[in-house]
DNA sequence: TTTTAATATCGAGATATTTCGATATATGGA
DNA sequence: TCCATATATCGAAATATCTCGATATTAAAA
């Protein structure tokens, strides 16, 4: 838990909108048959949701990752991400604390 | 209550650190005594302890200021700078309710 | 095994942030 | 009024971030 790096990945607002697409799943298009079992979504729909070019959301997602945001599970050519919640709790106590415990 | 430039602020060692210093006037040389009643701590106390040039504090108690992080009262030739304890909590709640309000 | 599809990485230009020293402004005192 | 002190603002160099298109990598499919 590096909150550095929590609150740079979290200071733009694209990957602070994802984070909230995220907690819905029903914010994407459905999952392919296949991939029906499996948790996150997969880049090329937050690409397409965010608008915004493949290298930048590839980018954005490895921060995000990096800062403990979300989880990235590859299944063959696709990468699925999910928010860990457990993480995001922890970054927002140790925020919490920073800012108010005396 | 930006929270944008809420976090912003926030994305900054030198800047998180000041805001903990002001938790604690007693981080800080006492006041003169002419100053005793008043709140807060002068911007020459903080830029001795943050060990940055003047124009580097000043810009940064101005962006704490406009993120609501801190209370400016001048007072003659000094500015004096406290924390704003109840705008503190009202970002913390924002940024809790971003990131994990349903 | 060649092709296609999904994602990651690279390199670069545009923009923003950091931080400084120099200067301006405001205030109180001699 | 003139000077010293505290803070704010300005302008600039160094560094970081944003975002892209091009290319590399990986995995599946034909």
């Amino acid at each position: 838990m590096d909150i550095e790096k929590s609150i740079s990945a979290l200071n733009n607002p694209a990957r602070r909108r994802i984070l909230e697409w995220l907690k819905d799943r029903s914010n994407f298009p459905p999952a392919l048959p296949e991939h029906a079992d499996l948790e996150g979504v997969c880049v090329g729909y937050i690409q397409e949701k965010a608008q915004l070019s493949q290298s930048t959301i590839s980018n954005y997602m490895g921060l995000l990752k990096q800062a403990g945001f979300v989880i990235a599970e590859r299944h063959g050519q696709w990468t699925f991400y999910r928010r860990d919640e457990k993480n995001i709790r922890l970054f927002l106590a140790a925020v919490q604390d920073e800012l108010l415990k005396p």
